[in-house]
DNA sequence: CGGACTGTTGATCAAGGTCAACCTCTGTGG
DNA sequence: CCACAGAGGTTGACCTTGATCAACAGTCCG
């Protein structure tokens, strides 16, 4: 059961993620800490949000990694994200009937309970902000819409480069990368459910990813040797770019 | 080359698809027939947001299909959905730094270019406007959390049964669905590219499906035959449901 | 020490891909 | 009016990727 626990976090994800984006002022920051507090503790199995709750809340990740996902009636399973500090789930959850997928804590983690009223709030006192929440959903969809050439078009070794690298540059966006290694407390369960693999096929292609010489890992600790063969064998042609909101966007709500 | 026609639609699609959702008033209505303007005209295989476009227009559909997609180095595509009329496709490109799919017309459209500055307006001088975009960027989320389930987990055979649901139940909600039947002018390739699979591997599927009673196909007419079965396949549980707005968020934005 | 969980490896199998021939429209030009 | 070309679709033969099944090994933890 997830607990709740009121001690605010010394400096939530989502502000190192969001400082990276676009300067905030201290009114921002301040309504931002807002945002993510009460924290609430939760361990791995608790689920943050059932698969057709109908409250429209959204959920913010302090520390820890939770999967978005959706189960089918015979057991089949696909996981959508994996979701990390600082990420803002289901944000526009509140604007559907129900949740169309479940989130389900996979780490010890921390996080805070959006609900809707909350972030109608947030953007009503700043309209920045409000812009800041369309970004976060425009990344969201960007990141679907590459799951979804990758789960369509790729081989099994070019989705998990995708994975590999997609998870590698979020994390960096939060800190929690240095020099090419990170921590990934995913099951090859849970990787061949969100590539769309059996973990048999996972557990082959990963070996040989790291035969390779493209990724090295011991027990969770994961490292990138060879960046330029992930990423060409992840189809991308650009670099993951700086991530700050374009000039255009800041320009328009400016005002 | 996409042509420019100033000349009005009567009734724009999207006017269509969003009187059922909300009761709008009629400056609202007025402020989106002005969305709607001006109607551009285009042929299929005109492109109507190339592919890492900079611009951050999202477009709006009238008549006719689309598609979105992206093309892979080595001539793979996916397609990540079929852009019907009423379809506001992009609202939140103009958020991200450049295009991450291109947008195709694939037979004669009536469209029209949206502009970002023109959507800023728009939820500038209606909030609930702004709520109402906000839904259907939700909309199109869900879809493409839908897409991705069927792609990693589903069979070729429930794969296609998606896609059709989908279909089927989308273009109901613009009014161009009519006991069970609708046009869909869609080559088998494009399914394929649809639903990763091959062309040949779609025509066998759909030849099944049609021997089994349960659509039927003629020319670019099809039927659906047993709307139970298909959801079954679908995996579908739930009906498609009301599709209004939940009374929560016109409640939040009332005010 | 034993059991649960996770990952590895081998053997076998099937869903779906690939290749190629062919067919059926439809539109076009002689 | 017919011949032909080209696009889309169908069918068969064969092949490949990745799934499935099963045994086993390492690790963690009571």
């Amino acid at each position: 059961m997830p607990k709740r626990n009121t001690r605010p976090t010394t400096n939530p994800a989502i502000l190192r993620r969001l400082t990276q984006c676009m300067d905030l002022s201290p009114g921002e920051i301040a309504d931002l800490r807002r945002l993510a507090a009460p924290v609430r503790q939760a361990s791995p199995l608790d689920i943050l949000v059932a698969e057709g709750s109908a409250d429209g809340n959204a959920i913010l990740l302090h520390e820890g990694w939770a999967i978005r996902h959706r189960n089918l009636r015979d057991g089949r399973r696909q996981i959508l994200e994996f979701v990390v500090p600082g990420d803002l789930c289901e944000p526009s959850n509140f604007m559907a009937a129900r949740a169309d997928s479940a989130i389900t804590a996979i780490t010890a983690v921390t996080w805070t309970l959006v609900q809707p009223v909350a972030l109608v709030d947030l953007v009503a006192r700043s309209p920045r902000l409000g812009a800041l929440l369309w970004w976060l959903e425009a990344q969201e969809g960007a990141m679907l819409r590459y799951h979804l050439v990758a789960l369509g078009r790729l081989t099994a070794r070019e989705r998990l480069a995708c994975l590999i690298w997609e998870l590698w540059s979020r994390l960096r966006g939060v800190g929690l990368a240095r020099d090419h290694t990170f921590e990934l407390p995913a099951t090859q369960d849970m990787l061949a459910d969100a590539t769309g693999l059996s973990t048999v096929h996972v557990s082959r292609t990963l070996n040989r990813l790291e035969r390779d010489d493209i990724i090295q890992r011991q027990r969770q600790r994961w490292r990138i040797l060879d960046p330029d063969r992930l990423a060409h064998l992840a189809q991308m042609e650009q670099a993951p770019g700086p991530r700050r909101l374009p000039r255009r966007v800041e320009d328009l709500f400016r005002r």
